[in-house]
DNA sequence: TATGAATGAGGATTCATTCAT
DNA sequence: AATGAATGAATCCTCATTCAT
């Protein structure tokens, strides 16, 4: 990756972060990182980290992907939105006047403490008053921001869905080798993490919401397609460059993808003998044996 | 299977049937099959069909596994339950008095009318009045026979896994042959019937809410135990009688139930691609392979 | 009135009041008047006064006319209701089943609360709570008789037309005399006592409703139309019978009731030089020179 | 009326004008009429009609009456308003700094969008929300304009009378014969357009305000009383001259009133056989048998 | 002058559950 | 065994109003 692309990277997240209308030292603050690093970032001393970006793009409202390549829809590790329904509204639009930061960051608040409330209590049980609560405030002015319940959970989602692009974005764009980067897309995944038992809750949830509701499998198609073309095009990559064995794509990343999903709900229904570690393990003696054919 | 075991079967039919208060022509008529049918089947004349079987079992309270064994806790195909609480009061215990298969089925009615509107509509959408009205009576009906509306729910989802198990039971018992039974194992489990995506759509459900409630797991530990165990069982058979190759049983058990459960959600929730036909192509594919060796 | 007719009334009444499931005693007590003085009506000693004719009406579900004609749709001296939908379900159905009296009572009694509170604050005004507390009852309860606010006070409004007609009924059927019965109809009709203020004041609410709402010109047209044939067949007999002098029934009718409905507006919105008694005396002297001929 | 009399009211119209702000194209634009025409009548060339005199009110915040008389108490076709609470403050305060007129417009435009919404969804069905979605601003404007949303409403309301009268004083002011003023008092006062029958949408609504509220009585009263003595007043100029007949003004003022009210209800409220033309009709016959004497 | 954000005070409705019959 | 009536306890949503900018 060129001089170049960086300088646009560094370029980009200044402008994010001179939009969110915060100082670099409240913003340093508020990634939960220290101001030098930050500071050394976007000059071009240091290069910002995945979890840096992901963050930068959190707060910021845009996607890594634009950070990285300057559009959203650039398709480089995985695949872009195919609708704009999908993801937030492009980054220009957003302040430019005043108060737009500060507006974007309540909704963002709430929509996070909405997130977390169904990852953790289950969609079903998510109560206004208490996303109010987890965000001290009002349950009138979560309907000031969203004009129902539902709206808000829904756009929980969608926002759970491009936290998890973001995250793969920034985890992978500098990971070049195919095994490398599928091994490090399954530990990117893997409910390792408080976040990602948090994240693998929620996908649950949308199954489940998809299996039911002819309505929510658009929104889990938009996301699953995404999360396929990552696999796919790593696969495909690999195959390519005679890295991995010779095997049909689409049918290898179909039995990935239904590998880890229900290797995922052994270890969140806490099945005995099913951890993070055997989840770990079984991916990679099926990708060293199928993948790799070895 | 000698036909002493044959005799005791029909004994027990005729027991189960017997206390229902039906007489052999009603009972024919709920079951939705022919008198001369089940009056061969109950004198010798002819075999009952697993889905006979699993109907006699659904209708009258007791387990396949008791009609065919006299136990319901005979391991045979698939494991047994571990605890009765998994499963309804042995069978000796209903009826005595009269009016008590009247009232079994009232209750019964109640579960399954339950039963049907989780798969439906989801757990947490489910209303009292709904399932009452579903049964053609009244809420009060319905909390006379059941505590709590989350007693019942509970009870439908415990309803829904000895289904599943009369079902594996009587359909697998005659199937000798491990890579014949395995394969039978997955066809009795596709989503292809309507029945059968009700039943996936519980499964989601349940794998939700033990993600989410620790006190969901233990029901869900239980069931999915006896599932890993028919499979277990069965590779175990193929493996030591030399149909299948050699592999860690444990762990193909698991890969196998990942594999099912992951692909099981793709069709679930309407991916493109993913049907019912693939999930058998790839299913058939992958034991081919991983597990016979071939 | 032929004596075997009175003694119709009485069979219906009693029949009535059987139905109600209250003893004689209570319902003396009900309606406010003398056991004695309905004891002896019920037997034949003594007349029902108009009064008590309306109430037994009002408490038994059951319309005047019925009890005096023995069928809802008798064509008297008023119009009958053109469709069903403007009146409560025939008589014969309540009841039978004991409990059915006690629903009936408390769903009435609720009605009535929100009748009051509609005439004394305002429909719009009128809040669950309200009627539920003027009940010494819950909101729930209330929301139990009616699915909604709204339906509610619709039902209000059209058991406001239903009394309004019974009482009309219950006082006219005797006077023969044409100019009689039309100068007794404005009696009934002059926003003179409480009882008939608040009527007015339904009313003027149902005016503005119509005029504001498509929808709610249906119930005003229904009982409008009703109000309408009541003059008008007035009108027309003294006519025909010559005791009225020669004009257009229709156009008449027309101009009396819009002076009514004109001069109770003055009376109602407290406009000085209009009281009851002007209007009184206005609509006789109108009377006296455009219907008498005088 | 003389020529100075023309002068005059050339000069106020002149005075006004110049006082919105706005030049005189723009105010002929906004008045919806030919800035010749507004040129020759403000030169003298030509006569304002009725219309443009109350639209020149309307838009300036001054009477009719003031425009023609130069004094808004002046007592001509119709009754002065008694006291100052009934109409808009004195025209000479207002405007004198620049953007007065502008901020007046703003105003008008709140209460106007106010009335239209009562008239056309009624009082308590009005939203602050709604008002400013109709004038393209914020509820934060509206309230910056008007404390609070029923003094918007009392505002509009009063804005109505006003209009109301506005239109009768430019009507009727160049009527001389009582007979013919009569009937175009009549004529103006039929719900025969959409605005009129706005006007009428609301009269309904302050009639059933003030029979539920005392404290609305006041405002009915103030301005029920103008509409009383301009009918009144006429009535005696017919009566004095000799045109009408011989008869008490004051009760047939209350009779025409309130014939004119009731007839308007039954054509609001949509009744079969009530148009505006059998209004007009009916009120024409009753003119000429009762007032004309004939 | 204007307004975006926020919120307190309702207010309708839902629904599991109880209980007398 | 069954149920009609009743209700307490949520819970979502509305909306006028305030206030900092």
């Amino acid at each position: 990756m060129s001089d170049n692309v960086a300088d646009d990277v560094r370029g980009r997240a200044r402008e994010a972060i001179r939009r969110s209308g915060l100082s670099q030292r409240q913003f340093a603050a508020r990634l939960g990182i220290d101001p030098t690093k930050l500071s050394k970032s976007l000059t071009g001393t240091r290069r910002f980290t995945a979890l840096e970006l992901a963050g930068i793009a959190d707060e910021t409202g845009v996607t890594v992907n634009w950070l990285l390549n300057g559009r959203d829809d650039a398709e480089t590790v995985s695949a872009a939105p195919r609708d704009s329904s999908a993801v937030r509204p492009p980054p220009a639009s957003l302040a430019d006047h005043p108060g737009a930061a500060r507006e974007h960051n309540r909704k963002l608040q709430i929509i996070e403490a909405a997130w977390t409330l169904i990852a953790e209590h289950g969609y079903h049980s998510v109560r206004v008053a208490q996303v109010a609560r987890a965000c001290g405030t009002s349950s009138a002015t979560v309907h000031y921001h969203f004009p129902t319940l539902e709206h808000l959970l829904v756009e929980a989602l969608r926002h759970s869905v491009k936290q998890a692009f973001d995250r793969q974005v920034a985890g992978l764009h500098t990971v070049g080798d195919p095994y490398e980067r599928l091994l490090r897309l399954i530990e990117l995944q893997l409910p390792g993490s408080d976040r990602l038992r948090l994240e693998w809750s929620i996908w649950l949830q949308v199954w489940t919401a998809a299996a039911l509701n002819p309505e929510m499998r658009e929104l889990h198609a938009a996301s699953y397609r995404r999360w396929h073309e990552t696999i796919a095009r790593t696969l495909r990559e690999g195959k390519e460059s005679g890295v991995f064995g010779d095997f049909d794509v689409e049918e290898m990343t179909r039995r990935l993808t239904a590998l880890i999903d229900g290797l995922g709900i052994q270890v969140m229904t806490g099945m005995p003998g099913r951890s993070v570690d055997h989840m770990r393990d079984t991916l990679r003696s099926v990708i060293d044996r199928d993948v790799l054919g070895h």
